[in-house]
DNA sequence: TTGTGTTTTATTGCCTCC
DNA sequence: GGAGGCAATAAAACACAA
C-alpha cells in the first residue's frame, strides 16, 4: 500500500530532527503515523527483511540529507544493529534511566536519534522489571516453600506430642482407678509434689514452650516408668501444664498459618508465556489471584495481605526481599 | 514455505514532578 | 504546562517447527 508520507523538519533538541507522518497502513497505537511528542522519526528500513543489514542514520548531517531519503526511503522500524544494542546495554548497566545530555551523547554517537534511545532505555528497563520479578517470585517461592515445609513439621511434631499426651492421661487414669487416692504426694524424682509445681512454673517462665513441654513429658513419663505414686492431683497438674504447652504450640502454629488461608496465595509455576513475561532482568509490580505484591523504589517487595514480615538481605544482587505469611 | 510464538521498536494515554 | 516515566498496546522483525 503506498502511504501518504509527510516529512517534517523540526528544530528539536539535540540532532536535527525530522519527522514523518506515514498516513498509509496500520493503524491504532502501534502502527500507522510515527512519530510522538514531537520530533519522532522513521527509520530506513533494510528491504530484504532479515540479514540484510543497512547502516543507520550516522550522523545528524545525513538525516538531513534529501538524497539520504530519496534513497531509502523510510517505512517500517528497523531493528538496531549489535554494535548499537552493544553500547546501550553497556550505558544501561552504568545507569538505567537517561538524562538529556547523556542520551543527547549516546543519539549522537550511534546514529539514533534521541527519542529512539530513549525509547530503547524504556523498554530495557521494562525488559529488567519483568525479569527481576520472575526473581523475586523464585525467592518468594523458596522462602514459602521453606515455611510450609516448617509448618508441615510442626504439626507433624504436635501431633507426636498429643498422642503422648493422651497415651499418658489413659495410663494415669488406670494407675489411678488401681490405687484409688491413697498414693503419697511425692513426684517420681522423690520430691513433694509441691516442689515439682514450682520447679515447672519456674521453667515455664524462664524456658521455651518446647523445653518446659519435654521437662513436663519426662515426669510424667518418669512416673509411669518407674511406677512411683503420684497423686492424681499432681498428674492432673502436670497434664494440665502439658496442655498448656500444646496450647502454646498449637497456637504460635497457628498464628504463623490460620486454617488454610495462605492458600490464597497461589504460588504455582507462572506461565511466563501467558502473561508476557520475556526472559531478562527490579522495581515493579504484580499480582496473582488473591495474593498480589509490589516493590518499593528502593527494591524491596510487599505482599499485599495482612502479614507477618520477614525481610532478608539478598547478598547476592544486593536487592531486599520481604515476605509476609498472612494472618 | 508457512504458521505461530517471541522479541523488539514504537505509539498512545495517563500520571507525576518541577 | 512541558518533560519524562510507565503501562498497555500495536506491529514489524525474527526464530523455529511442521
Amino acid at each position: 500500500m503506498e502511504s501518504g508520507r509527510l516529512i517534517f523538519s523540526t528544530a528539536g533538541s539535540g540532532a536535527g530532527q525530522m519527522l514523518f507522518l506515514d498516513c498509509g497502513a496500520g493503524g491504532g497505537a502501534g502502527g500507522g503515523a510515527m512519530f510522538h511528542r514531537g520530533a519522532r522519526p522513521v527509520l530506513g528500513m533494510d528491504e530484504g527483511g532479515r540479514g540484510v543489514k543497512r547502516p543507520f542514520f550516522t550522523t545528524p548531517d545525513e538525516l538531513l540529507e534529501e538524497e539520504y531519503y530519496d534513497e531509502q526511503l523510510p517505512e517500517k522500524k528497523r531493528r538496531l544493529t549489535p554494535e548499537q544494542v552493544h553500547l546501550l546495554e553497556r550505558s544501561f548497566e552504568e545507569e538505567n534511566k537517561l538524562e538529556p545530555e547523556r542520551k543527547t551523547e549516546l543519539a549522537r554517537k550511534l546514529g539514533l536519534q534521541p527519542r529512539q534511545v530513549a525509547v530503547w532505555f524504556q523498554s530495557r528497563r521494562a525488559r529488567w522489571k519483568t525479569k527481576q520479578l520472575e526473581r523475586d517470585f523464585a525467592r518468594l517461592k523458596a522462602s514459602f516453600d521453606a515455611l510450609r515445609a516448617d509448618h508441615d513439621a510442626l504439626l507433624q511434631d504436635n501431633n507426636r506430642l498429643h498422642s503422648q499426651v493422651m497415651s499418658l492421661t489413659e495410663k494415669l487414669q488406670e494407675k489411678e482407678a488401681s490405687e484409688g487416692s491413697a498414693g503419697a504426694a511425692v513426684d517420681a524424682s522423690g520430691l513433694p509434689a509441691a516442689d515439682v509445681k514450682v520447679a515447672v512454673a519456674d521453667a515455664e517462665e524462664q524456658a521455651p514452650a518446647e523445653a518446659v513441654f519435654e521437662v513436663q513429658q519426662v515426669k510424667a513419663e518418669d512416673r509411669v516408668s518407674t511406677g512411683s505414686g503420684g497423686s492424681a492431683v499432681e498428674d492432673a497438674d502436670t497434664l494440665l501444664g502439658c496442655g498448656r504447652q500444646l496450647a502454646a504450640v498449637d497456637s504460635s502454629v497457628e498464628s504463623y498459618f490460620p486454617g488454610d488461608e495462605y492458600h490464597d496465595c497461589v504460588m504455582g509455576p507462572m506461565d511466563h508465556a501467558a502473561a508476557g513475561i520475556q526472559s531478562e532482568e527490579d522495581d515493579g509490580a504484580g499480582s496473582d489471584e488473591g495474593c498480589s505484591y509490589y516493590a518499593d523504589d528502593a527494591g524491596v517487595l510487599f505482599a499485599d495481605h495482612n502479614h507477618h514480615h520477614h525481610a532478608d538481605d539478598d547478598e547476592e544482587d544486593g536487592s531486599q526481599i520481604s515476605w509476609w505469611m498472612w494472618n
